[in-house]
RNA sequence: GGCCCGUUCGUCCAGCGGUUAGGACGCCAGGUUUUCAUCCUGGAAACAGGGGUUCGAUUCCCCUACGGGCUGCCA
């Protein structure tokens, strides 16, 4: 058994989906589960959608969930080059092979004439049925022929595909897959511009780097008879063939596309994208204040499963796990929530520190210039409040400045004019306390409420709205512990002024 | 339209001939708490339909319906 030996092959001709990110971590965890080899490889073969920075975009993606290739452009590997632009000259090659073999033709026909018989016929398809009335080699006179080659326009190279035979392979994930190549197009190989298409690219390059296991989309499944019947040709060994279900929309249909992003209202990219154009610009997960953990934990999630009830995994769990039997077979809709929940368990488990230099950024570009201890200590009291770690800032702005609106609600229901006086004592007697440590501000409060017969349901809300402006928060011990005792005294007292007016009113 | 793939709670999964059809997210109710959240307890919620095969089908086969993909000198 030769070692397993698979590819993430990307097309950068943007922003990478979190599809593709999917694809990428089956692949990573297939090859670390059989100690094998994870391939990063471009397919830039097609010049007209080519995107500067998508490269980039991709590998700096795969860096920040840690699915580092261990061969690839930038990684190393002895099957270099790892970018099939660079290797346009092996694929002629093996195209002038097909040929010379009589798998494959020349075909003249331009693509608008191709394209007018498309609008004339729905059905129209360059087959074996139809190719016989098509300008190409197989239909053409000989010096016709040649006359066309010597001029040199137009001229593509495409795969002959028999007439009439059965063409199966067994897949991984769907079991046995039968097409009759009647049904099969004579798919371009080389195109006029002499780039390779996917299809010839594709086989010529797993086979040379050795590829053993082919795991990609679904959408890829209805061309592998044509890679079957190539490798056949070729006289190689195909890889097995494993082919993911896709991910769908929320809701409504079709598959999950980059503009549902917008759409729905959530990150369809892992990292943001910034384009020339306003309505290419794409946030992403790590932006959108997602762990690259907990991502990948959901992703895995999305149509696999160990065969059991455990749902968290860390990376080298799910590496342990991962079996591709197990892969769901239906396309599984992508739902938003379940993604924050599994983040919010990520944040949970998170070290406070770690979160802390997370948000850091955030923290300075909203003017709060903080020590990155006190950073942590906000973060340990608001990681289990909030889904994204974005949130422990936005959703907790009363740990950096004193509040600017109140819950008038609660204090309407809840506050009573009588304590006001005692709230104020309170207050003077946290900014008395001159220190910050929680067990002694508990007694302060606490014993105070208790010394003067007084209400803990009467006086902690209202205090809470004083320090915190509103209902929602930590333990307010806590949050007095770590915006400082005379902090939160001097809110307290400024607070019952603007209370005391409000209730009157 | 044609070909291929699929179909278990709203969603993601478990189930691989005999189960009160299980878990998770979300939702609802209750408990804990100074609030929110976490956490705990409970609840509503599904085998697309029809034929077979079988003593017995959610599980196997066929048909229909529905969903998805492909049908480019894009990947």
């Amino acid at each position: 058994m030769s070692t397993v030996r698979v590819r993430f092959a990307p097309s950068p001709t943007g922003p990478l989906h979190i599809g593709g990110v999917r694809t990428a971590l089956y692949n990573y965890l297939f090859a670390k589960k059989n100690n094998g080899t994870f391939i990063l490889r471009i397919e830039d073969t097609d010049q007209t959608r080519y995107v500067p920075g998508a490269e980039e975009y991709i590998i700096e993606s795969l860096t920040w969930f840690g699915l580092l290739p261990q061969e690839g452009p930038g990684f190393g590997g002895e099957f270099w080059p790892y970018r099939q632009s660079e290797r346009k000259s092996i694929y002629k090659e093996y195209a002038d092979r097909l040929l010379a073999d009589g798998h494959a033709y020349y075909a003249f026909d331009t693509p608008e004439e191709l394209e007018t018989m498309r609008q004339t016929d729905q059905t129209f398809k360059y087959d074996s049925n139809s190719r016989t009335r098509l300008k190409n080699s197989l239909s053409l006179p000989a010096d016709k022929v040649a006359e066309l080659l010597a001029a040199g326009e137009h001229i593509a190279v495409r795969l002959k595909i028999p007439a009439n035979e059965t063409i199966a392979f067994d897949d991984e994930i769907r079991g046995h897959v039968a097409f009759n190549s009647r049904e099969l197009d004579d798919k371009v190989i080389l195109k006029g511009d002499g780039m390779p298409t996917y299809h010839l690219a594709n086989i010529v390059d797993d086979h040379l780097m050795q590829i053993t296991h082919v795991i990609r989309g679904e959408e890829w499944l209805s061309s592998t008879p044509h890679h079957v019947f190539m490798y056949r040709c070729f006289g190689w060994t195909a890889p097995k063939f494993a082919h993911l279900p896709l991910i769908l929309k929320p809701t409504g249909q079709g598959k999950l596309s980059k503009r549902d992003g917008a759409k729905f209202g959530f990150p369809v990219f892992p990292i943001s994208w910034d384009s020339d154009h306003e309505e290419d610009n794409f946030t992403g997960f790590r932006e959108d204040g997602y762990l690259p953990d907990a991502v990948l934990n959901f992703l895995a999630m999305l149509g696999w499963s160990p065969g059991n009830d455990q749902e968290l995994f860390n990376i080298e769990e799910l590496s342990e796990a991962f079996s591709i039997e197990k892969i769901v077979k239906a396309g599984a809709r992508f739902d938003i929530d379940k993604a924050k929940w599994f983040n919010q368990q990520y944040l949970i488990h998170s070290d406070n520190l770690k979160l802390a230099y997370l948000i850091q950024n955030q923290a300075i570009d909203a003017n709060y210039h903080v020590s990155i201890e006190y950073l942590a200590d906000v973060c340990g009291q608001m990681k289990e409040r909030v889904h994204k770690a974005d949130e422990i800032i936005s959703n907790a702005r009363f740990f950096f400045e004193a509040p600017h609106v109140y819950d008038d609600e609660t204090i309407k229901k809840k506050y009573k004019k009588e304590n006001g006086s005692h709230i104020k004592m309170i207050g003077q007697k946290l900014i008395d306390l001159s220190e910050n440590d929680a067990l002694k501000i508990e007694q302060v409060i606490k014993g105070y409420i208790a010394d003067q017969l007084l209400k803990m349901g009467e006086i902690m809300p209202i205090m809470r709205i004083g320090i915190c402006g509103t209902m929602q928060g930590p333990d307010l011990i806590q949050t007095v512990s770590i915006i400082g005792a005379s902090e939160a005294g001097t809110r307290l007292i400024k607070s019952i002024e603007i209370f005391d007016k409000l209730v009157t009113d």
